[in-house]
DNA sequence: ATGGCTTCATAGTGAAGA
């Protein structure tokens, strides 16, 4: 079985990549990030006949998240639940009986910003919830847009980010207490070339001097773990012409 | 160097991303 994740920063722009990756790739589940799209937009049948049924949660201009999947999709989660939001940041599903969780995750924009409030409240509400998820569902993995960068090695420069967003210790923190609810970062359970990210600023010409960050994961469940055969994120979708500034990150399960 | 680039809503520019 092969998951994905990709924050593709407009399904409206990048709806051809994300089919010829499709197509490439055949990924059992691929959960997309920032489709900035209404729920009526959303190219269902595209996805249809390249053999994905999809469920999608989405709103104009910002956000949106989706799942796609080569399997039944059943029992839809929209949202954390008793956490008011208009922001529409996260779906959850069953697809062949792991809870499958797609998420993305408030950007935060600066320490001083109300936005780095929302972001800290939102990853906890978050954890709240996957507390009881996990009870419920021992086989879950949480994928997707994260913004964090968990270690110093996620980050093309530690000194020159100390303390930012992405990196600052609140944002660590919250990242560690969803590892402490016995969630892996699947990436770092294989050896990784150094200097490994999935997103790159489009500005300064980012990819090419490889100044990035690893800021998108999967993360599993203990009972998943040991299921982990290969992890790794493709750089190919970020060299292709107008892409997005993050790439996919992917994952290997044997059956289970 | 507080910018750099891209997308979206707009019909000039400005917000937001990370």
């Amino acid at each position: 079985m092969k998951v994905a994740t990709w924050n593709v920063n407009s399904l409206n722009v990048r709806l051809p990549h994300v089919l010829d990756w499709l197509q490439a790739h055949q990924p059992d589940v691929l959960c997309l990030q920032e489709t900035k799209q209404e729920d009526s937009k959303f190219p269902y049948d595209a996805f249809k006949q390249a053999g994905y049924e999809a469920v999608h949660l989405g709103q104009k201009t910002y956000n949106g998240v989706a799942i796609l999947s080569r399997h039944a999709i059943t029992d839809i989660q929209r949202n954390i639940p008793n956490f008011p939001d208009e922001q529409q940041r996260l779906v959850a599903a069953n697809i062949k009986g792991i809870r499958v969780v797609c998420a993305y995750v408030p950007n935060g924009q600066s320490l001083d910003s109300d936005k780095y409030q929302y972001k800290l409240r939102w990853l906890a509400a978050l954890n709240d919830w996957l507390k009881h998820e996990i009870a419920e569902y021992p086989e879950l993995m949480l994928l997707g847009d994260y913004n964090i960068a968990p270690d110093d090695r996620d980050c093309h420069d530690p000194m020159a980010w100390q303390g930012q967003v992405l990196v600052s210790m609140p944002e660590r923190e919250a990242f560690g207490q969803l590892i402490a609810l016995g969630l892996h970062d699947s990436f770092r359970l294989f050896e990784q070339p150094e200097k490994s990210f999935s997103w790159w600023d489009y500005r300064m010409m980012g990819f090419r001097r490889n100044l990035g960050m690893r800021i998108d994961h999967i993360l599993v469940s203990d009972a998943l773990k040991a299921r982990c055969q290969a992890a790794s994120i493709d750089k190919a979708p970020r060299k292709l012409e107008r892409p997005s500034d993050h790439t996919p990150v992917v994952l290997e399960l044997v059956d289970g």
